[in-house]
RNA sequence: GUCCCCAUCGUCUAGCCUGGCCCAGGACACCGGCCUUUCACGCCGGCGACGCGGGUUCGAAUCCCGCUGGGGACGCCA
């Protein structure tokens, strides 16, 4: 039988760190299957759904290069299945109306929860044969009364539950849409996924829904339960951890690539590999070596991770992703009309001295401004008077090269310090201010190279004059 | 509180299933050194863990039990 799986976010905020996971490992699998992987928005919580948030899903999902086979579905176009589902267990005694107000409810789980019991619905409407005219009421799913639920979980074996520790849950509300217990496992059903990957928060659910596989003689897929992403201080992962978005990490700079590669370590290895393409990842991923231990977030891994891509990266694709960073820092102006080959010049000479994007399109103003910002401070102590008799060696020596490679301008400088009797030094550094304003910058010879006989020239003069 | 899951360096992990090769290996971070025209990259070295207690066994990080600790669930949220 072949693999489907599902991701199935619900749209009420962004995709955040921990559900990329979900859905990366769940795309993992099936590609590693060769099966098919579903998107399915759960938007049955119509008053916290939004449509900005399903765009937002979406948009994390495609960045991410996390694409789907089938979907996006929605839960709210599907409600015609939902309610004859009901219905049918309605009509086979498997659920019945229930009266209770929410009050009532409240109410009676905060007494319950004061007497250290664990709270659950009574049963109160369990049984009853009265029906009160007119009022709202929700239905209910007739569980079980006594024995255990085995769960089947690929990664943890065997977990028991006990029934009495499970009520009989909502599986509609007073206005007829369903929630989440049942529709996940009317849709699973119904749309033939074959495992149920998805957090470790969903174990303890996980023996209410196999008891509505059973009532609705479904067969149960297998489950599969990961481990969650913790912050630093081993609490699950929310915005006091700060960035957890997905889209916050496109941003900040950070690669598709290198996030993924990043979160798929987490919880998952193979050997002692640390970075993997998504080819690696795909042909290797299998949940024998997924671990079930909650793992925390570490910022600083998936920083050094981002560096390793964006040093192996080949600059013109590189280039795609530091573009929108260079209008957004500035440094490029909107319809810039420069290709990504022109754009990829800069990289070899920065991809060692980035980490993230942003920090890539800050460092490369100097090559594409056209005027050069100087830095008050390396102004004042590299361009002096004494330094200009140097500049202009420099310029003399540049405007007499035939041929502008590496080798002529090193060995140019190299000339230049010997018949002054200089450190290397104290020649690099007032002319790296005069081309590029800052006392840092990528290999003086790097920057020569990049910047451009004619440039170069102008720059040096710029300042010589000045 | 009740139920469920989890437990190797600060962090991610290898090893655990199929006990000995592990006085526990790799990576990030940190510290020190080297390289060097700035900043980085890189290279070399260092620090650093089997939560505790009982078993089982000739032998346990590995198997069993208990404890402790952490996380999760207990909604007309998903």
């Amino acid at each position: 039988m072949s693999v489907k799986v599902r991701f199935a976010p619900s749209p009420t905020g962004f995709l955040h760190i921990g559900g990329v996971r979900t859905a990366l490992f769940n795309w993992l699998f099936a590609r590693n299957h060769g099966g098919k992987f579903v998107l399915r928005i759960e938007d049955t919580d119509l008053s916290r759904s939004t449509e900005e948030s399903i765009q937002e899903i979406l948009e994390s999902m495609r960045w991410l290069g996390l694409d789907w086979d089938e979907g996006p579905f929605r839960q709210t176009e599907r409600q015609e299945i939902y309610s004859q589902k009901v219905e049918q267990l309605l009509k086979a005694g498997k659920a019945y109306p229930c009266f209770c107000t929410p009050e009532e409810l409240d109410k009676k789980r905060s007494e319950a929860q004061k007497a250290g019991l664990k709270p659950k619905y009574d049963g109160t409407c369990r049984d009853r044969s009265d029906i009160p005219e007119g009022a709202p009421s929700v239905i209910r799913f007739k569980a079980p009364l006594e024995g255990s639920v085995v769960v089947d979980d690929l990664l943890r074996g065997k977990v028991v539950f006990d029934i009495t520790e499970l009520d009989d849950l909502i599986i509609q509300r007073t206005d007829g849409t369903p929630t989440y217990n049942f529709v996940v496992v009317v849709d699973d059903s119904e749309m033939g996924i074959t495992h149920v990957i998805r957090g470790d928060d969903h174990l303890s659910n996980t023996p209410r829904q196999c008891l509505l596989y059973d009532a609705l003689d479904f067969q149960r897929p297998q489950f599969s339960h990961i481990s969650m992403i913790l912050g630093q201080d081993k609490t699950r992962l929310s915005k006091r951890h700060g960035a957890t978005s997905a889209l916050a990490y496109r941003d900040m700079g950070y690669l598709p690539d290198a996030m993924i590669n990043y979160l798929a370590r987490l919880g998952w290895s193979h050997g002692d590999q640390e970075i993997f393409s998504r080819e690696e990842l795909i042909k290797h991923f299998s949940f024998d070596s997924v671990n079930t231990s909650a793992a925390i977030f570490d910022a600083d891994k998936l920083s050094w991770v981002n560096e390793q891509y964006i040093q192996s990266t080949p600059p013109e694709e590189l280039a795609k992703h530091l573009e929108p960073h260079l209008v957004k820092t500035g440094v490029l102006q909107e319809g810039h009309g420069l290709s990504p080959q022109e754009i990829a010049k800069v990289v070899p000479c920065l991809n060692q001295r980035a980490k993230t994007l942003v920090e890539m399109a800050e460092k490369s103003a100097f090559f594409f401004r056209k005027e050069v910002e100087f830095d008050e401070k390396a102004k004042n102590k590299f361009l002096t008077d004494e330094s200009k008799p140097l500049l202009e060696k420099v310029v003399a020596g540049l405007t007499a090269l035939d041929e502008f490679s590496a080798e002529n301008i090193e060995t140019l400088f190299k000339k230049i310090v010997e018949e002054e009797g200089l450190k290397l030094g104290k020649l690099a550094q007032p002319i790296r201010v005069a081309l590029t304003g800052t006392t840092v910058s990528p290999g003086i010879y790097d920057v020569v190279l990049l910047l451009g006989k004619e440039e170069c020239l102008k720059r040096l003069g710029n300042v010589i004059n000045s």
